[in-house]
DNA sequence: TTTGTCAAGATCGTTGAACAATATTTCAAC
DNA sequence: GTTGAAATATTGTTCAACGATCTTGACAAA
């Protein structure tokens, strides 16, 4: 029938489905997820959904209430706060020791590129998505698999709460020179300025969203 | 009868036992975990169990191969060489922007304290336990909570490579004057070169691991 | 109307058994 | 001793069941 290849053991297809569900908004935060329902509707048992749900818990998409279920995690400024805390230390850090013909630094030039396409062509998911690609190539810089996993998961956070905003145009837009210089800086040798140019731009970041944020919370 | 309060789910109770086995070095790296012995022994489902094995699966401590069952990690000296690359990262970032009254400060003096105290009575596994208390109170300068849970797991990961090695005296000891010197430039509000002697140690550190690992590579 | 109690229903937590799919081992044949 | 195929063991996944816990709603008391 369907049988595709699908290689992945189930807990973990299901692990990317969710997650992509959460990402897109698909769920909304704060939704319950039934693990009666969802199975069914996903066509697994209950047992292979809770092995799933037991990851994206672990990675902070989901949370998980005693005797009450799970429920798609609802972003706090707290944890924006956090994040950007994260985020800060991590880019900054992968910046200031980066080397000038680094695989990552193409990476992050190709990024740029496309967001700027993106932009021209009034694609502001597309910008948003290359903005992503840019800051994952950044932590690339470090040559660590566990950053970049680490980073991955945060990074799903993130759009979590990005999804409760709407408005890429205002949330990206703004960022996409400021990555050009930081690249630039890079690919100069210049590490400790393109470290301080991240430190600005994620400060810069991190205060549009918490401000985004606070509407949603007023209207609320 | 026993039934203590434990109220824990009992998956992750599992992962948290589980855990302390394998950095207790109860399991063998490179061993073998048959899903039906161990829910047999730990007296819990095959399906509680599974749940538990992803969890401790993304952590890094288990590896899962398709069809053969998990087997415990055995580090290699690319994961420790990764390991380091994170804790310079992270850890000097966290010292670099510490504040001197921050009260991660007093954790970090009192670790030192307390393995000095172990020292002095021999007690190597003490001054190992208090070194990595040491390490975690750092981090904790962050005031991420993302970042704690993070490094929690980094460092569970570095204890099973410790595991293969043995000779807690020749691993920690030396290191204590070391993380001294480090607390004290904080008190003293010298962050920068705090974060730069924090640099020094967990090169010589990491130094001392592979080499010892070399060896352990040789003897197999 | 408000509050408190209690039973009914829903969902989760965990288990045990079952069976298909995939590895591993055994062992006969060459 | 190699090869190949059958027998065995283990994992992957599902299903059904049942106690525990939460939620709901009815109903009585104030």
């Amino acid at each position: 029938m369907v049988e595709m290849a699908e290689s992945l053991p189930v807990a973990d297809r299901l692990a990317r489905d969710i997650r992509s569900m959460l990402i897109s908004g698909e769920l909304q935060p704060g939704q319950r997820v039934s693990e009666a329902a969802f199975s069914e509707r996903l066509n697994v048992s209950r047992n292979s959904l809770r092995e799933a749900f037991r990851l994206l818990t672990k990675e902070g998409l989901l949370q998980h209430e005693a005797n009450r279920g799970v429920f798609v995690s609802v972003p706090s400024m707290a944890s924006i706060m956090d994040i950007y805390r994260v985020r800060r230390l991590i880019e900054c850090g992968a910046l200031a020791q980066a080397w000038r013909l680094h695989p990552a630094v193409k990476a992050m030039r190709q990024a740029v590129e496309t967001a700027k396409a993106h932009r021209d062509r009034n694609d502001w998911q597309g910008v948003g998505s290359a903005n992503m690609m840019f800051h994952a190539a950044v932590v690339d810089l470090s040559d660590s698999a566990r950053l970049n996993a680490f980073y991955a998961g945060i990074a799903a956070e993130l759009r979590l709460g990005f999804g409760l905003l709407g408005d890429p145009e205002h949330l990206h837009a703004p960022f996409i020179d400021m990555n050009d210089e930081i690249v630039t800086l890079i690919e100069n040798d210049r590490p400790a300025e393109a470290a301080g140019r991240m430190n600005e731009y994620l400060t810069l970041s991190e205060r549009v969203i918490l401000k985004a944020f606070e509407k949603v919370s007023d209207g609320a």
